[in-house]
DNA sequence: AAATTCTGAATATTCGAAAATTCTGAATAT
DNA sequence: ATATTCAGAATTTTCGAATATTCAGAATTT
């Protein structure tokens, strides 16, 4: 009824905070103290703690009984492991994808790669990828997520959802450019064309291609 | 410092309602109040919804905004897909452990299966599950653990201990025996053998196998 | 010097109650 | 009959304060 002009709903202040996490608004590591975020939002130490084990529970933020929540820390080990998962899961997500969708799951996942194309040609022509950030990052994870769209299992979804974000936030600290490459664009349509072809091996081979890169360092 | 007698501890809360919600302690879709689980504890309100947020993380409950919170609900798609996801975790998670681990491993393993084997032994001879129904959820959840032990990818062993869990919460509301069958014995002992002999396309289809039984309802 | 104990400050957790929302079922209207 | 409205009850969410725990550095002891 009565609503202060400065007051945050809950599930815009979990929104918020989601984003800052990956697009690197917190160090990895840094203490999410209760105290600021109170502060923030104009809330209770108690909605932010609740806000916060919901980030824990996609694993953005880690929780320490009896010493609250950070950001998550960084480590190469732990890109690895994110990048091998993610793999894993997107290989799978495709090939079930390929085998069960039908000309909705091609003109979704057309259309997704049709706007991400767009958007790369644009940052490639500009060579500036700030102005359409944001942009970007809906497009790249809308792509990848459609991949996945037909494989009629939300755990699997649900899982890769997570992962993706997790992968994203461990990104932004390693690098300059939130995961963009200019390479993404042929690997991205590479992946495009295997996938409305069927062909199960060249997808599975492009998508590992795409992500390799991060197994290196 | 002063702590009354009937007063639980968080984490003892967590893993009473976590085992509650695994071994068939509430009905799929129950709703979980607050009010009755603070009584029961002897805790307020906010307590208990800190550790059924944490129940949700690993998926044993589901959260809903501004209608609290249930028991998982159980469907027959919902197991097809949690034993899919399932024999894809373990499978990958083998196949990792037989390429890296080494003699460790492999007792690890053994000895894990050494435990599980007698536990369903003495079943077998008594025909009667119950009396050892706990010792031989530990002993099957740590053979099925010991297999990915070796893989190196902690996402992969923390996403397949959630897994793993919700499995076996969907399992005991379909079946009067908690999912054990006295086909586990050989099974388990192929599964083992293939292991160690480090056959993979062997090991694999051993687990699917296992598994395949909960595809088919 | 190294280890241990203390101590105040900062932080995390829990509480009990207030506020907001959803649910339920009876009363009314279509 | 079916649908809609509307209290009252039950439940969820949030708050501000009280309690308990951890942390960091000074003081003490080994």
């Amino acid at each position: 009824m009565l609503k202060t002009a400065e007051r945050t709903e809950t599930p815009d202040i979990y929104r918020d905070l989601h984003s800052k996490l990956t697009m690197g608004g917190f160090a990895p590591g840094e203490k999410l103290l209760p105290g600021p975020l109170c502060i923030r939002y104009g809330c209770s130490a108690n909605t932010i703690r609740e806000v916060l084990f919901r980030l824990a529970s996609v694993g953005l933020v880690v929780f320490e009984e009896q010493r609250g929540f950070r950001a998550r820390r960084s480590s190469v080990s732990r890109q690895h492991d994110l990048t091998k998962f993610r793999i894993l899961l997107e290989q799978n997500g495709a090939t079930l994808s390929m085998r069960n969708g039908g000309i909705a799951w091609e003109a979704q996942l057309t259309a997704a790669h049709h706007k991400l194309s767009h958007i790369e040609a644009e940052i490639s022509r500009t060579g500036a990828l700030e102005p359409v950030l944001q942009l970007w990052c809906a497009a790249e994870w809308e792509f990848h997520d459609a991949l996945s769209a037909a494989c009629d299992s939300p755990l699997l979804r649900e899982t890769f959802r997570s992962i993706y974000d997790q992968f994203r936030q461990q990104l932004v600290t390693h690098e300059r450019n939130f995961g963009y490459y200019s390479d993404n664009v042929p690997e991205h349509r590479k992946i495009l064309d295997a996938a409305l072809a069927r062909d199960e091996t060249a997808c599975c081979k492009h998508i590992h291609d795409h992500l390799a890169r991060n197994l290196a360092p």
